[in-house]
DNA sequence: ATATATAGTACAATATACGTCCTGTATAAG
DNA sequence: CTTATACAGGACGTATATTGTACTATATAT
């Protein structure tokens, strides 16, 4: 339904909570406190973008997720590629096709362009330009009626 | 996952058979046997395309469907509206959003600027433009490997 | 009158997204 | 060196939505 996944969209939330914070890294717990994301996803939805370094992870007390990289150097295409693979409006572009009439179809040139451009939209946004068009940062997610949390340290 | 549906596909697909196609209507049968769209669902997103107004269809015999209107006056967007409603890539977004947090939000911002991006994108593209890319029209589909066939009738 | 062909709706099967849980491993603090 | 903290990785059950099918009704041309 030219949809983003639920993943992808705590993936962003979470990131979002991220992107002003220095050297000290934040738990999981406290950024799923603080996103309104139930933990467990939380949980593995960081794991997934640690693993495709854009975030990296120190274990142990005091430890948690920081940033892999400036936040002008993440674009919303790496994190939507950590979450859903490489995007793919339909199946027959792409590696695993095993569509036989691809060369003489007169619709699938269509699917790649759109699917080429898409791709270039979101190369073209960064985490940093995301933080910028609403520097304000509160508690999203859909339907949540969630509570304000205050904390002092990340844990 | 970033996906358009099938339906959608499918339907892209029978449109490109009707493109040409001047006054004389072409059957549910013919399409589907042309694409290699399965007969039952070929009907149903025909309907659907109806329903919305880019095509119209003939009921009884020497029936059948035919574009609504120039093919450089019906986008991409237009079609996929039809199958899949209007796009709306996370749920915060768009009318039966329950968040109460938008207003506060960091990402919803992004959410609603890549959407309407998108929209833009399928607005600017309309099946002459399709056609256009690529004149030459034979049988696609994901993974099938069905038949030519060669008819002198639109039945 | 009859064959052709679409309209509309309701239903079943399937895929996949979604969320949870459990075990293992590394690090810091006492 | 012991303990508590916190991430790593994978396996599993469920819910939901896409996908595909079937059936009945209605309209038109010959």
């Amino acid at each position: 339904m030219l949809r983003i996944t639920k993943e992808s969209e705590y993936a962003f939330l979470l990131l979002g909570e991220l992107i002003d914070t220095g050297d000290a890294p934040k738990s999981a717990a406290y950024l799923a406190r603080h996103t309104g994301v139930a933990a467990p996803i939380a949980g593995k939805v960081l794991k997934r973008l640690v693993r495709h370094t854009v975030l990296v992870s120190a274990r142990g007390a005091r430890g948690g997720y920081r940033l892999a990289r400036d936040p002008a150097q993440i674009t919303a295409l790496a994190v939507v590629q950590a979450m859903e693979g490489t995007p793919e409006l339909v199946d027959c572009i792409g590696a695993k096709s095993d569509c036989t009439f691809v060369g003489q179809c007169r619709i699938s040139p269509f699917w790649r362009r759109l699917n080429s451009e898409i791709t270039q939209m979101l190369a073209a946004k960064t985490l940093a330009g995301i933080a910028h068009e609403n520097p304000a940062a509160v508690f999203p997610l859909s339907g949540r009626k969630g509570v304000m949390v205050q904390e002092e340290r990340y844990l």
